[in-house]
DNA sequence: CAAAGAAAGTGTAATTTTAACACTTTTCAA
DNA sequence: TTGAAAAGTGTTAAAATTACACTTTCTTTG
């Protein structure tokens, strides 16, 4: 393998490094991860696939303005709390033959090793509206038990940035801006209930929720629902 | 800036990613960290600055090989738990002065920017005996809180370790082959001691330790103090 | 305006975990 | 044998966790 040793005349625009945004998305029910489409050309031999949004890391960026980037020019949202939770790096994740095809139309330097940042993030779906830009196509929320086959190594991403988030909200509490800024009691358990992957008892998680600093109630009620209006709540930073 | 387009001919040797080792040591009594000098010539114009073991990752070379490497190469130890806890990519990272002063002697390409991924370990002290090797000068083990200004942004990243050193022992419970194989109970509750950063309590400790599958009996005691001798305990790691 | 549907909201008792606290035992060395 | 040094041990009070089921409040519909 030849060897280039750059001058300081020369210097390479991007350095190989990317980030990718694993955002998840609550709706009250479920779960979700929001993925592109893979922009790709018209011929049907490969099938489409499904991708974490993410971009290479310009030379003069900082990786967590870079998924900031990411995040904002897809979904609009700002000020918000992104986490980056590893770095993965196997020389081979993007040496898959369907992942070639896409590479190659699509970047300037494609045999080049790219490791790549993850982060994560947690929003109220229906704050989103996720469009085309520069890196994506099409862009679609899956359901968090119902992800396919992805593009690279994403599965593995998308498995890691979910334990991560599990782990956080076990243990550290929540500290995301995630949900909407009112919600029920009901809501965030359910939020729990999805992450966690285990059902809670209403009273108990009730109590415990009311005990911590980070939830304060409004003098406010649910409106529009067909039965009793919950009293709403919001997170208290600090 | 000129952009340089690399083509499937080239290729650069590195890829501007680097790993760095957060080697920390335990002596049953005080938490160090391991540190290498720089190796730097003999004007005296800079001084002497100490930096974590860190090397480029090869081309070819998983991230945590070449943590794996570094720590090898300049410890002997293998066969350890080596955890990546972030990476740091702040394009100013290793541009201020003392610190290109350096780089300048060292790398093929002293403008690139590298960003670095942190790995960090616990050993038992004596089990290592640190060697100079291809990156490292002299070594030195420092006490954590007297750690001194470091090159780069080295201070952070020991910084961070030290965080999620503390956090994995408070939550998850140990995880790493640390300690040696053998050890008494007032060993372990010192390294609690110094890596939380509190002073527990005897009884509760034991009380607690005896209830985890992680620390098992055996039968034997400790040899050559000048008291009663400790019962000795392993690690069950399942 | 009564009834039905739907989720909100609420308390208690048993168990487990955590926290605070001080003296006795064993070994070695002098 | 005595002294020094750390090992080892138990109890009680407070706090946290778990399990568990019925009543309230609001909306919609007949």
């Amino acid at each position: 393998m030849a060897t280039l040793k750059l001058n300081k005349h020369m210097s390479i625009k991007n350095s190989h490094i990317s980030v990718d945004c694993v955002i998840f998305g609550f709706d009250f029910e479920n779960l979700k991860v929001l993925f592109i489409e893979q922009k790709i050309d018209d011929t049907l031999e490969h099938e489409l696939r499904l991708a974490l949004p993410g971009d290479l890391v310009n030379l003069d960026e900082n990786l967590d303005s870079a998924a900031y980037r990411v995040l904002t020019e897809l979904t609009s949202i700002d000020k918000i709390y992104l986490k980056q939770f590893r770095a993965f790096g196997n020389p081979n994740r993007l040496k898959n033959e369907k992942d070639q095809f896409w590479i190659k139309k699509v970047r300037a330097n494609p045999d080049a090793r790219v490791i790549t940042i993850g982060y994560f993030t947690l929003v109220k779906m229906d704050d989103v509206a996720p469009k085309a830009s520069s890196f994506a196509g099409n862009t679609h929320w899956v359901n968090i038990d119902e992800i396919p086959e992805l593009a690279f190594d994403h599965n593995q991403i998308v498995d890691q940035a979910m334990e991560t988030l599990r782990e956080d909200l076990e243990y550290k509490q929540i500290g995301y801006d995630l949900l909407p800024k009112k919600f029920t009691l009901s809501q965030l358990q359910r939020l729990y209930e999805v992450v966690l992957g285990a059902k809670l008892d209403k009273r108990n998680f009730r109590k415990k929720m009311k005990k911590t600093e980070f939830v304060v109630p409004l003098n406010e009620k649910q409106q529009g629902v067909l039965h009793k209006p919950a009293q709403l709540f919001k997170f208290n930073k600090s």
